[in-house]
RNA sequence: CGGGAUGUGGCUCAGCUUGGUAGAGCACCUGGUUUGGGACCAGGGGGUCGCAGGUUCGAAUCCUGUCAUCCCGACCA
């Protein structure tokens, strides 16, 4: 069997390498596309679960909007269409005519979801509107990468309308804590939140929020975005609605979404040179049982085995048992830490007579012999006490390559030579942050919230900083 | 979109320089022996060489075009 490239000796081949041989995708035969295959798309749908819970509690709606927009659409906001138009693909043609209006293929939704709120929109008492959409969206890509960048991708989309700036303001900054709240305690990734900088935020908004996560190679991830688009996209679209005081009023909204891209994330998080490493609360299979034993006695060790399978998946555990007799025990370990599965319970005759079983982490990899009277009361907490060892081993990752620089060269140094988050003082100038990039190749990650340490001089003009800015090489 | 590389059974690759009708390892199938960290023996099936043209008696091999993937860069909610 061949073996994965090591992420020391070269961290992209690793990452393809793995996403392959974990049987997550493939390749589709289409430029920049690609096929979630079942293991990748159960970890989606793992993720989905916990988001759209989160969603529903905090009082949105799903719902779902056309694949295709008018073009007109796209006109009616200026920075949108500008900040589209590039990556968008078109309908010219269809039932064998050509169409007198083109189709965009959406690349998200404001639009037409602006277009249709204006319509549901009449009265103060028809707000907050609060739907979430589940869909596919489109942007033709330059260059690609599985996951973290591909040409069609899968997220989720949340759009608000409210009455206030305030409210509008408020559902913004929520949404952000809900994100930090799923990335942090499912996903076991710890992230900085941040507002963006005017050149990154999303076209057509008027202030963007991010998470930002540091992959195993030093390099940024944004992992999801929360926007606010005060009354531009209310004005574009005439959303509009009649006040207690009889006045018309517009409406303040606001977007957001987290994509397919995660599963990048917790691919180059929690990755090594083993394969994946699933976080327990959204792997797929918690624990995989592997029995074993010479074949006289492999059917008294299966029949035992099913019983323990039984009674863990009782509690709730997520928990499969593989009896195949063809493939040796060796084959089986290697196959699921590849896959990542975060525990593996290995029993044979010897455990049998003890009447015991091994259990082995794989985010350790230490072995535990657990007596069998104890194994229901051990795992869950095994399971918890994994989450939590993969999330500090991220965040002492994370901290340890994040840095802080005062002058450009400094930052080039350590960008060039350890990677990693630089945080660095800002003036507030467009030139200034191009600067940074020019010299360094990083770029403005976002303005965090609460920086570990405030910078007073902008790292390129020295004139004095208005934000304290984290700066990386990103995805 | 620019620069570089690659494309040959499911996978990794050899063959290409010097054209002569496709090969290895792994995987797969059958039978047997095995089973606590990627088992072994024997037998067997599978590819018109990314695609389209061209040169030639003859093309995996030479030429042109095209598509896709990987790396670097530009661009990028």
């Amino acid at each position: 069997m061949q073996k994965i490239t090591s992420q020391s000796e070269d961290f992209s081949r690793w990452y393809i390498d793995v996403i392959q041989r974990a049987d997550l995708m493939d390749y589709a035969p289409v430029r920049g596309c690609i096929v979630f295959k079942p293991d990748g798309y159960e970890l989606w749908e793992a993720c989905q679960r916990e988001l759209d819970r989160r969603f529903k509690e905090t009082g949105h709606r799903n719902a779902y909007f056309p694949l295709f927009i008018p073009e007109s659409f796209f006109q009616k906001e200026k920075e949108h269409v500008e900040g589209f138009n590039p990556e968008l693909p078109w309908v010219t043609e269809a039932g064998g005519e050509k169409l007198e209006e083109r189709l965009a293929i959406r690349p998200t939704s404001e639009t037409i979801i602006g277009h249709m709120f204006a319509e549901w929109i009449q009265s103060y008492r028809d707000l907050p509107l609060k739907i979430n959409q589940w869909a596919n969206v489109v942007r033709w890509e330059k260059r690609t990468l599985p996951f973290l960048r591909t040409s069609e991708f899968l997220w989720q989309e949340g759009h608000t309308a409210h009455t206030t700036s305030a409210e509008a303001e408020e559902e913004t900054l929520m949404i952000l804590d809900l994100y930090t709240d799923f990335v942090e305690n499912i996903l076991a990734i710890p992230v900085y939140r941040g507002q963006k900088t005017p050149s990154e935020k999303f076209a057509g908004a008027v202030n963007t929020y991010s998470i930002e996560a540091m992959m195993k190679d030093g390099k940024a991830l944004q992992a999801g975005t929360s926007h606010y688009m005060g009354q531009n996209f209310a004005r574009a679209f005439d959303m509009k609605y009649l006040d207690k005081d009889n006045t018309l009023k517009y409406v303040y909204t606001t977007s957001w979404g987290v994509s397919t891209r995660m599963l990048g994330a917790i691919i180059m998080v929690h990755g090594d040179d083993k394969g994946l490493a699933l976080p327990p609360k959204v792997a797929p299979t918690q624990v995989i049982i592997v029995p074993i034993g010479p074949q006289k006695e492999l059917e008294r060790v299966v029949t035992y085995a099913n019983k323990l399978r039984d009674r863990l998946a009782q509690t709730g555990v997520r928990v499969k048992i593989d009896a195949r007799e063809d493939i040796s025990p060796g084959w089986k370990f290697n196959e699921y830490e590849l896959r990542g599965v975060p525990v593996r319970l290995e029993i044979g005759p010897r455990d049998l007579q003890n009447e015991q079983v091994v259990l082995v982490r794989r985010d350790t990899g230490e072995k535990l012999f657990v007596p069998e009277s104890e194994l229901l009361n051990r795992v869950p907490g095994l399971l918890q006490d994994i989450q939590s060892n993969m999330y500090s081993k991220a965040k002492d990752f994370r901290d340890s390559n994040s840095h802080v620089a005062r002058h450009l060269t400094e930052m080039a140094e350590i960008i060039r030579d350890r990677r990693g988050f630089v945080l660095a003082g800002w003036c507030g100038e467009d030139s200034c942050e191009k600067s940074v990039k020019q010299e360094t190749g990083a770029t403005s990650r976002n303005i965090p919230f609460d920086p570990p340490e405030v910078l007073p001089a902008c790292i390129v003009c020295g004139k004095p900083a208005k934000h304290t800015v984290w700066f990386a090489k990103s995805y």
